[in-house]
DNA sequence: AGTGTATCCTGCAGGC
DNA sequence: TGCCTGCAGGATACAC
């Protein structure tokens, strides 16, 4: 589900519920979630307090005072709630993994439907290491289009899978990718290593540009999305080609078409990508 | 280095 | 109403 937009979305909602708070306890529901045993989150975490909260990719990074940091991965249906002491969880709750509790009665929850997230708790060095083999912020200062031009060359495989591939570029999924080509007039199916310095240059500009905007509306709200306030997220009803099959193109009127490759839908106007 | 396929899960929409 | 199929915002492992 959660692509950069929504984990943007749950980090602002959640710092300043979260940022100090203490962990006393954690309540393990499904452990499938959790990338090692209960006992070791429960050790690694007990005592501490998050200091700082901040977003690498589509993860959301929970920092501990003492360099550990909690790692959230919200695969497809993951959303974290910040309740208040006392305060029962969202009837959107329905699938609770995994639950923070805080010194003073507050909580963190962690809730799954589908179970593909995943939590974990990284010490400094491991967390650096990880990070480094995630490819650039999109957003991020570094982030130039000549930069992002040297990374598609060479590359043959289809420039939607490229901009999948979070080794390549950090944050980016399936709706994203396919809002941006649309946006840039190119074809998912283009091979990455073919795109001209300028359509790079269109593709790093839609990139930037999508990513912004849905970070401004919420993120996008399918089915399953909410932010730290519960609310769903508004850029559902920018999408241009998401999931917009047979309807028409917004910019040329053309008949929106869906193909699968990579195991996944793309949606794209034939009308203007090409 | 690519691609296709399968896997992990649950829920929902659509066809019959 | 029920049953079936296909589909879903992600990540990874495998064979070819």
């Amino acid at each position: 589900m959660p692509e950069l937009p929504e984990a943007e979305t749950i980090v602002r909602g959640l710092a300043s519920r979260i940022v100090g708070a203490t962990v006393t306890d954690v309540d393990v529901v499904h452990a499938d979630v959790l990338a090692s045993p209960p006992d070791d989150l429960r050790r690694r975490t007990r005592g501490r307090a998050f200091e700082r909260l901040e977003r690498r990719g589509k993860n959301v990074v929970l920092g501990l005072v003492g360099g550990d940091v909690l790692l959230v991965n919200l695969g497809m249906t993951g959303r974290l709630f910040p309740l208040a002491p006392g305060e029962p969880p969202p009837t959107a709750a329905t699938h609770p993994a995994v639950r923070f509790r805080f010194r003073g009665g507050g909580a963190l929850l962690f809730d799954d439907v589908r179970r593909f997230g995943r939590v974990e708790c990284l010490g400094a060095s491991d967390w650096r290491r990880r990070s480094g083999a995630l490819g650039p912020e999109p957003l991020g200062r570094g982030f130039t289009a000549a930069r992002f031009h040297l990374g598609l060359s060479g590359s043959r495989s289809p420039v939607r899978s490229w901009l999948l591939d979070q080794r390549r570029i950090a944050g980016i999924g399936n709706i994203y990718a396919n809002e941006a080509l649309h946006r840039a007039h190119i074809h998912p199916r283009r091979v990455a290593g073919s795109l001209s310095h300028e359509e790079a240059r269109r593709l790093h500009r839609a990139v930037r540009a999508v990513l912004r905007e849905a970070i401004r509306a919420g993120g996008t709200t399918i089915r399953d999305f909410r932010g730290a306030d519960g609310l769903p997220g508004g850029f559902v009803h920018q999408l241009a080609v998401y999931g917009r099959e047979s309807q028409p193109c917004p910019r040329c009127h053309g008949s929106i078409r869906r193909i699968v490759f990579g195991g996944r839908s793309a949606f794209f106007c034939p009308g203007c990508q090409d």
